[in-house]
RNA sequence: GGUUCCGUGGCCGAGUGGCUAGGCAGAGCUCUGCAAAAGCUCGUACAGCGGUUCGAAUCCGCUCGGAACCUCCA
């Protein structure tokens, strides 16, 4: 069996996955800033590392998945003032921020199940880690490579430079840096336009803060996932992921800091999930392009032609390479929704089909074949997480499926050998790596019975050549929303849409 | 302006030197009371121009077009 490889951002290359623990893997992935509802170019980074995650799981590694709640910063709920702190209102008209925060962290776990996604095995918070981040900008100041100005602290990077490769990860010159950060409030107070804030002073209207021994303030952006990757995966760790547009400042700060302070480079591997464009642009904020999550599954939103379902939105995201852009279109989500309906019902009929020998219908080109698309399915995700090529495989083997199912192909042409390997790998893929679900709620207990019952009556129609009756049921049903098929031996199935 | 990356058939996308993924849409056929599914078959693409090579979508150069980061950002 091949290495499982990675692309390493920091090398630019696909990197053999050693880990630093036998057995074991850490990896920390930058979470949700909680002070808005995500978006749909939010999905990708973790539906991207939950297969990672659950990859790593199936290749027998013990993970740590660590993923952070960004809760404090600058906040302001969108359309409302973060002046609250010293307006007159009463304490129950004020922007509260962890009331704020609450609403927008459930609304994110809501969407993650909504997904599919695993919970990560710890899901820290940046405001329950205040001290730890103090602890670590003192240590940096003690060693020298951050200064105190104003109530702020400031990392030194040019200090840094001199000795490090400050950089390196986002293929960054520190003399062009120096040239083309542009102005912005309080720059003035460093002493370097390249250094950046671990702790600043919040002023009088800023709404989240804390006592420090620099005064009153608030950590800097950076600080957050060095102090809590530190204390949950150690001074060095396995994975660090996160979306390529994080790649500077944020994780090239993040090196900086963790090296000073724990004297080692921080993470093995970085990496990094390209983004969801729209018309060719990123989905972002300062591009008035996003569409809400919420949005994306009621298909309230001028762009969405109907509403998606969560599976559908995993489904298209796996389809492509993490670190190509996916863009967003009505017909790509489109056949996404019709690729995966596919996809997912071969999966279920093949779990119906019960085998019976026949020694006589062995057929080994066909036997070989379920083999190698299967055994490639390995190959393919040790190759950098290559989704797209699984489900290619999976699609081959759809027509297999369909045919034993249909009995144009018997199920012996398989050894049952092979028919167990292919059951059993299917699930394992479908479910446990790919993390796909059904997406209707066709295993209601009921709902089977009482379907069943119509099928019953239907198929008497049928026999009697009843076909007003046999049609209206369908055609009832089907105005319900539920499709009924007819099979071949007489059978019917249905569906919800 | 600097750094990095990309440009594949109607759409979304794999693919890094020969074997020319996959999904969706489209066309034809089979099965079928009809329908829906399903199965089979088909399309022969790699921005443009040069170069390297026996051979390039894949390597090199140039041109054109686009994107990300440099500012909060998945």
């Amino acid at each position: 069996m091949s290495d499982l490889k990675i692309y390493n951002s920091y090398s630019r290359q696909k990197e053999i996955f050693k880990p630093i623990t036998a057995g074991h893997v850490g990896m920390y992935v930058c979470g949700p800033t909680v002070s808005g509802e995500s978006h749909l170019g939010h999905s990708r980074p973790y539906i991207t590392f939950d297969v990672v995650n659950r990859f790593l799981t199936h290749l027998g590694y013990k993970v740590r998945y660590v993923r952070n709640i960004t809760d404090a910063g600058h906040f302001e709920e969108e359309g409302r003032e973060a002046e609250d702190k010293i307006s007159k209102k009463a304490v129950l008209e004020k922007l509260e921020p962890m009331e704020m925060v609450q609403k927008y962290t459930n609304l994110f776990h809501w969407a993650m199940a909504q997904f599919n996604t695993l919970s990560p095995s710890i899901e820290p918070t940046a405001t329950g880690h205040i001290v730890e981040q103090i602890e670590m900008i003192k240590k940096i100041i003690a060693a020298g490579y951050a200064y105190e100005k104003n109530g702020s602290v400031y990392f030194d990077v040019k200090k840094y430079a001199a000795e490090y490769d400050y950089g390196k990860l986002s293929g960054r010159v520190l003399d062009d840096l120096l040239e083309t950060t542009r102005l912005l409030e309080g720059q003035d107070e460093k002493n370097d336009k390249a250094d950046f804030a671990l702790w600043k002073k919040a002023s009088p209207e800023h709404i989240m803060r804390w006592q420090s021994p620099w005064g009153i303030g608030f950590p800097g952006w950076h600080i957050e996932c060095s102090a809590m990757a530190t204390k949950y995966l150690g001074a060095e760790f396995d994975i660090h992921g996160g979306g390529m547009d994080l790649l500077f400042p944020h994780h090239e700060s993040e090196i900086a800091q963790s090296r000073i302070c724990n004297h080692v480079a921080p993470v093995r591997y970085w990496m990094h999930n390209n983004m969801i464009t729209i018309n060719g642009k990123k989905m972002g904020k300062s591009y008035n392009n996003v569409i809400k999550l919420t949005e994306m599954f009621s298909g309230q939103h001028p762009l969405l032609e109907k509403a998606y379902h969560p599976m559908t939105i995993r489904f298209f995201i796996l389809q492509t390479h993490y670190r190509s852009t996916l863009d967003f279109g009505n017909e790509a989500l489109l056949a996404a929704e019709k690729g995966l309906k596919r996809l997912w019902e071969a999966y279920s009929k093949l779990s119906n089909i019960v085998y019976e020998e026949n020694k006589n219908a062995f057929d080994k080109t066909l036997d070989d074949k379920i083999q190698k698309l299967i055994n490639e399915l390995t190959d393919f995700m040790n190759d950098d997480f290559n989704t797209a090529k699984v489900l290619a495989n999976l699609f081959d083997i759809v027509p297999i499926i369909n045919s034993m199912y249909d009995q144009t192909i018997p199920v012996a042409a398989l050894s049952k050998k092979t028919f167990d390997f292919l059951q059993k790998n299917m699930k394992e893929w479908m479910e446990n790596i790919l993390g796909l679900t059904s997406f209707s709620d066709e295993d209601n207990d009921k709902l089977q019975g009482v379907m069943q019952l119509l099928i019953d009556i239907r198929k008497e129609a049928k026999s009697k050549k009843d076909f007003v009756t046999s049609d209206k049921i369908r055609n009832k049903l089907q105005e319900l929303g539920i499709t009924l098929k007819d099979e071949k031996g007489g059978d019917m199935s249905w569906q919800i849409e």
